[in-house]
DNA sequence: GTCGTTGCAAAGCCTTTGCAGGGAA
DNA sequence: TTCCCTGCAAAGGCTTTGCAACGAC
């Protein structure tokens, strides 16, 4: 029922080719340049089939707003620096997350989001 | 230099009287009952110069979309309780939020959104 | 041949802006 | 009177949708 297709094709390959999360405008650039007719709207309906199937997961950023990663890397959050605009995945997870809320609210899910400065940032030279 | 008009004040006593984050509909319907007039150009318009005076704070949240709430109530976080969608503000903060970044990268900020069911959700009966 | 998919353009949200009239100081 | 503020409508971003043509199977 899902036909293979060229676009879909050519954004799966900037995912696995970029391997971190991208916007709508860096997927649609990339991906033009494998199939240069390549539309934002066949961009946004992909990206939903993509999410529905489970082979993406979107990113609310406060910042940058919609992102869009690779799933199957495990539960993990965001660092964004504000100098090199890089979004950084973070490996680690505080355990003590759901003693956040108060007695008797059920935590289901959380999203942290850190900003700052990389450390290639922080000393230019060493980068 | 600001002038002082009822709009404004219009939108400063409804996050007075909800006590809450507010969403821009909220804030417009319920502005709506103290002045009837308001439009929703001018709600935007006042919440930026209220952002600006720091009379507010802007909570751009991963479910919700946009929101606002008084500031001046020290750093804390947020649950969202997706049964009855209320925002919960949270006092306590993780105090090894830094520790979660590699080495070598300076932690500016963090944004925390929990998200469950809240105790009057879970336990209807006693709400 | 079928029917999922695409490109294009139009339409939908949310938010901002231009403009002329209105109102605070 | 001055000039900040407001309401209205138009315009801007981002995302979705309608539609006819295209193309995978």
């Amino acid at each position: 029922m899902l036909r293979k297709t060229s676009q879909r094709d050519a954004i799966q390959a900037v995912f696995l080719q970029q391997d971190r999360p991208l916007g709508i405008e860096e997927i649609l650039s990339n991906g033009k340049e494998l199939v240069a007719s390549l539309n934002q709207a066949t961009v946004y309906r992909n990206l939903k089939v993509l999410l529905e199937q489970g082979w993406l997961n979107q990113i609310s950023h406060p910042s940058l707003g919609t992102l869009y990663e690779r799933s199957g890397k495990g539960h993990h959050h965001h660092f964004h620096c504000h100098s090199c605009n890089k979004l950084y995945e973070l490996s680690d997870c505080p355990p003590a997350i759901e003693a956040m809320a108060p007695k008797g609210f059920q935590v289901d899910s959380h999203e942290i989001f850190l900003s700052g400065t990389c450390s290639g940032c922080r000393t230019p030279s060493q980068q």
